[in-house]
DNA sequence: GCAAAAGTGTTGGCGTTACACCCATGA
DNA sequence: TCATGGGTGTAACGCCAACACTTTTGC
């Protein structure tokens, strides 16, 4: 036995939610089509699974594509795979998001694909279902925001107190307390001090911490709120 | 354009874990295999999805084969698809996860497929990565159950509080203080009192209640701890 | 010195835990 | 009437939201 047979054999796509944050706002790198189908209009970044390809990594060389980094964090959301979801034929997609820091990536690659940074708030429609895609990978960011200390990968390696918070008020539109924020998350023992201070401030300098990736990994399930209990009803 | 040239179509299929509580312990329905390929191992419910098929119905309608029932729990967890996955030949496969009352299914249609509820502390070993997918449907299960008021499809219609408590005492292998279990439950409101109760019992006979569908459906995300953090590392 | 941002302290309320106690049932 | 299991009460503790105060920096 060596292969199943009459079996359908369906086309199947990755599609990547790539987030970013520019210190105020999260941002999506979309891509304006300059191909059919749906030229002109503005999609997430995606691309086919080809024969001998891993899933992940097919999701990773499409990111590698469009923003010239390798390691970056890319989780599986789920498939979509209703018949009629793309209207050429019949295209099941595989869904990833991906979190970046928007300092870091390879900006000749995101130009020669026509793509660009744009704000949650400022997001046009989308081909097919990449809407309603985008909503189910916010959705998922702020669940896992709310319950574990997640979005390191937006921010520069060296980051601090405040930056992160920012990130948190943004992914919530609402704003928090600095200092309970701040207590609640040097509790956890996953931030280590450089020593070093955050020049770029224009009053008090902020201490700068990296993020103790040991300790990140091994007590990723040691649940934890940021966010009030309210906010997530 | 009607059609996507020069991709690769990949065969995609589904596999179902099927959680099933007994009243005492969580149990899956496995089949003992009697077609090709690993015939007479151990392994979970699948099949192909069809062509003019979206996944959520390809996945009731291998639900509804081995177990008669329609309207069941099903929750897409994620896609599995390495290459060499599938020794035959490349198969994607979409794992769903299934919660079920042992009780209501179809007896004739599992024993037609050489099905058996097994306990999870004595499942045998699965073929592919069969094996994985339980693990990681396992998980799923009890990170939701942590953070939701979980499992109600595992129970009969009408069910009691200890009922309820034994459950998540069997997901999470620990035993949970009654008192407490119940006024925190109770708290929710997700519970409609029936006026009835247990005849079951030897002794004092519980209360039956009912699920507030309505409440359920609307409130699922006031998140709720039921099991001590200390459980969550 | 002043405004603005960062860091440290203190409090009260609320939810959770860990118990003691009472009730219903059948043998 | 006794054993078993179900239901209600409560006190201590700990966490967290809310808010006051101090420190650092540049103009």
């Amino acid at each position: 036995m060596n292969h199943y047979a009459n079996q359908t054999r369906l086309l199947v796509a990755i599609d990547c939610i790539i987030f970013g944050f520019d210190g105020q706002e999260i941002k999506l790198l979309l891509i304006k089509r300059n191909f059919e189908p749906e030229q002109g209009k503005w999609s997430l970044m995606g691309g086919f699974v080809k024969e001998d390809e891993d899933l992940d990594v097919s999701a990773s060389r499409i990111l590698y594509e469009l923003t010239g980094l390798t390691n970056i964090y890319v989780e599986q959301v789920q498939i979509f795979g209703n018949v009629r979801r793309d209207p050429v034929e019949r295209t099941l997609s595989v869904m990833y998001f991906a979190l970046i820091n928007i300092a870091d990536h390879d900006t000749d690659a995101v130009r020669s694909h026509n793509a660009s940074w744009i704000s949650l708030s400022q997001k046009p429609n989308l081909i097919f279902d990449h809407d309603e895609m985008v909503a189910i990978a916010m959705d998922r960011l702020r669940y896992k925001a709310a319950l574990h200390p997640l979005g390191f990968e937006l921010l520069p390696e060296k980051f601090t107190i405040p930056q992160l918070q920012k990130l948190y008020e943004a992914v919530y539109n609402i704003p928090l307390d600095r200092r309970n924020f701040s207590r609640k998350l040097l509790s956890t023992g996953l931030l280590q001090e450089t020593g070093e201070k955050d020049e770029n401030s224009a009053t008090k300098k902020a201490m700068l911490y990296r993020l103790n990736q040991d300790r990140y990994q091994s007590r990723f399930n040691a649940f934890w709120n940021f966010v009030p209990d309210s906010m997530l009803v």
